[in-house]
DNA sequence: AACATGATTATGTATGCACATATTACCTTG
DNA sequence: CAAGGTAATATGTGCATACATAATCATGTT
């Protein structure tokens, strides 16, 4: 067999090798060939073998250890790259319209828990804001934001008609760091009569909060509208 | 300023750009040197810069395109690498003793839906499977799975008492490929009685189809316990 | 037998070079 | 002026080499 997948890319040296590991060619947990050893298998440079192994590493095919070698991992830790939707972009390419709808914005004491999650003082004073957002006019998403106003002042007087506060502040701190959180909801009154749903439908959601540097920036709580699914590939 | 934060190290030089991009040295969509210039300025080979830059990228830092260089992304891709949690190891990382409970086993047509998922034909024979995942005795999740003996035979006299379905497939299976998707749903009155929760609460739900190759190999529906939060960090 | 020590080894990484490849920019030609 | 071809350019990649680093293994001493 041993049919080269390509000439002797690195990732054909990836593909070449994840095939022979996916055929069983060595145990779970087992130890496989040095760099050496492939590389003199596919003649071939150390250095292409090694990017090739590196990224079996990063994918959780292999294990790697600096003396001691590489092996396969004994249970391939399920992984997966996931790409947290843009909202607007997301509904568009559904084809449908999206819109959004500001309810309410208002300054206001921070919560005792979003103030844990932001991990600000008690009595802190936050932005708050309620989006609806639509596609082709009906509810698709009901957002609850609390920005902090000691991080990005200009929010206060920001313009969200034409961008979304997600949107703004994406473009006024872009590189902020964050911790996300995904759960399933009851909608309460509140949410229900936003979102057009039966009272107590279960709502997927998404928590989110960033930082940039050690400053808190905002805090999110989006659910979506019932039946909605996040997709992503293993 | 200008600290180097390692010697010449590709991440050192990495994070140093990192550092100058959040700093916004750059614009958004901005072009920025390109990796001659960078190696002159941290006096390191070309090479270098090139593996720091491709890390960028592939953390969505920075877009690369062959000739017209490194850029800035407009708006960072908010993606996040997601660790699909094993159940055991999950309840036992809280402390708690895990256990698990089969409640059904047999074989069974794939309803349609379930069908369609595995890409099978309608009227496929599966071997069903209901399993109650416990945490110190209590309802932790509740899965529902399909399996294709078509696929893995042995899979009907297997023994899941010591160790559950999912991790007798993964030890069996070990490299099969995915799609998976997250929702939210409402515990109807199975769900309910299972996880001890009452009716209509909303679950956090997992699905999760795998091939091995072309073949189907398992489909699968896990409903979290009320509460249940997926962690993950941006 | 326990322990410190140094040799061995596999991966990690930097370098200089060459060539491949994609894409832009420009210039020629009809 | 438009169309098309060509040169210039930035990234992509492979290779040979050298050295760094971490972990293991064997050795010898107390």
């Amino acid at each position: 067999m041993n049919v080269a997948t390509q000439a002797t890319t690195h990732h054909g040296i990836r593909e070449a090798i994840r095939a022979r590991i996916v055929a069983g060619e060595w145990e779970l947990g087992e130890l496989i060939p040095g760099e050496a050893d492939f590389a003199a298998q596919y003649a071939c440079a150390r250095t292409t073998v090694n990017r090739a192994l590196q990224a079996l590493a990063r994918e959780g095919i292999v294990e790697r250890k600096r003396k001691g070698g590489t092996r396969v991992r004994p249970l391939p830790l399920p992984q997966a790259l996931l790409r947290i939707p843009i909202i607007r972009a997301e509904v568009e390419a559904m084809g449908q319209t999206y819109d959004h709808r500001i309810m309410r914005r208002e300054r206001s004491i921070a919560p005792g828990e979003v103030a844990k999650r932001m991990q600000l003082a008690q009595n802190h004073e936050l932005i708050h804001l309620e989006t609806l957002h639509l596609a082709d006019g009906h509810p698709f998403a009901f957002e609850r934001r609390w920005v902090n106003p000691a991080t990005v002042p200009e929010f206060e007087g920001a313009d969200l008609t034409a961008i979304s506060a997600n949107e703004w502040l994406i473009r006024t701190v872009p590189f902020s760091r964050g911790e996300a959180s995904l759960s399933a909801v009851s909608a309460d009154a509140d949410l229900a009569r936003a979102l057009e749903v039966a009272q107590g439908a279960a709502l997927f959601t998404l928590e989110r909060a960033t930082w940039f540097d050690a400053q808190s920036v905002t805090f999110t709580r989006l659910h979506y509208h019932q039946g909605y699914r996040l997709n992503f590939e293993l």
